[in-house]
DNA sequence: CCGAATTTTCAAAATTTATTGAAAGTATAT
DNA sequence: ATATACTTTCAATAAATTTTGAAAATTCGG
């Protein structure tokens, strides 16, 4: 396989893939292309790599920024700017984690604990199955908190010899 | 706060978290609405409950169903169909992992192995660049996909502890 | 086998989400 | 200060996804 397909299968199939996690198909594609530069971009580059516009591709890059993914870049004696995506792709994991971490699983784990708070005869079995799926559900969720907190602050090589290890 | 008032905002958190996850919002619904009832319900349950249409409602079942999140229960004596899901929660997410392991992580796998043999001079930088993320990504999906199958066949007790324990 | 109850399908409609592109905004060199 | 290069915004549009509901198919008791 030649570079140049190669290249696009890894980018439209990044981009299929972002959808199944949320994540627009625009951003994913921008992501990957990112990844596989070696020199950063600018927006017109990726404009034209990827066949879409300036907004949708100044609205995704931004985002990636905001989700700590890419990085604007300044190249001495340019006016123009540059992104960059991060390569290291435990750090991008990390940072991926940090993030959906921060804006999924906090929230929900606060909205439980209001809703296991629920008024309520216990012995009525309505009441009972909330509380006890609430609670199930709060419990796990709090344990995969403080595991993912230390997973963020792990080096790979560490994570993967000792998770490995210990799933022997 | 009352039980009504609590279902209602469990389930319609339930169904927003799960849009974050590429899940509609409906299916998630109908698996929030079946986590919390104590007995098994039937299509027409849900429709009234939910508010939503015969042909959605029988759709997002069987989604579910293909997930394996629910099941088909027959009450003797009875001609319709009740639907009940599975209320460990540890089980849920195990389900759910085996699920998207099978149906994400595994096919991009596959791919990933495609693309790193990419024809090309490993001197030219941008082949260079390509196969290193290629890899980088490979490497650590092995990873993941084998911790995840050791995670699977786990029980909730000793993955809690020891997981913990060895984050300490 | 018939007919009523129930489930499933699927084309059309509604809704949600993503994308465009032109206009407005900003920064920089001279 | 002005012109120019570049970035950002956002209302309009397009695309993708979800939902509906009526018709078709299936199931099951008698």
């Amino acid at each position: 396989m030649k570079l140049t397909e190669a290249k696009q299968q890894f980018i439209s199939s990044w981009g299929a893939f972002g959808t199944h996690w949320g994540i627009n198909r625009t951003m994913a594609q921008i992501h990957a292309l990112l990844l596989i530069s070696p020199d950063p971009l600018t927006q017109d580059d990726i404009m034209e790599e990827l066949n879409i516009s300036r907004g949708n591709t100044n609205m995704n890059i931004r985002e990636l920024i905001n989700w700590g993914l890419v990085e604007r870049v300044l190249l001495s004696g340019e006016r123009k700017e540059y992104f960059t995506a991060e390569k290291d792709i435990w750090k991008v994991v990390k940072q991926i984690v940090k993030e959906r971490k921060k804006r999924e699983l906090e929230p929900m784990l606060q909205l439980l604990d209001k809703l296991e708070e629920v008024e309520g005869d216990k012995r009525d079995k309505h009441v009972k199955t909330f509380v006890d799926t609430v609670s199930g559900i709060k419990k796990l969720g709090k344990q995969a908190d403080k595991t993912l907190d230390v997973m963020i602050r792990a080096e790979e090589t560490w994570f993967v010899g000792n998770l490995l290890k210990m799933f022997k």
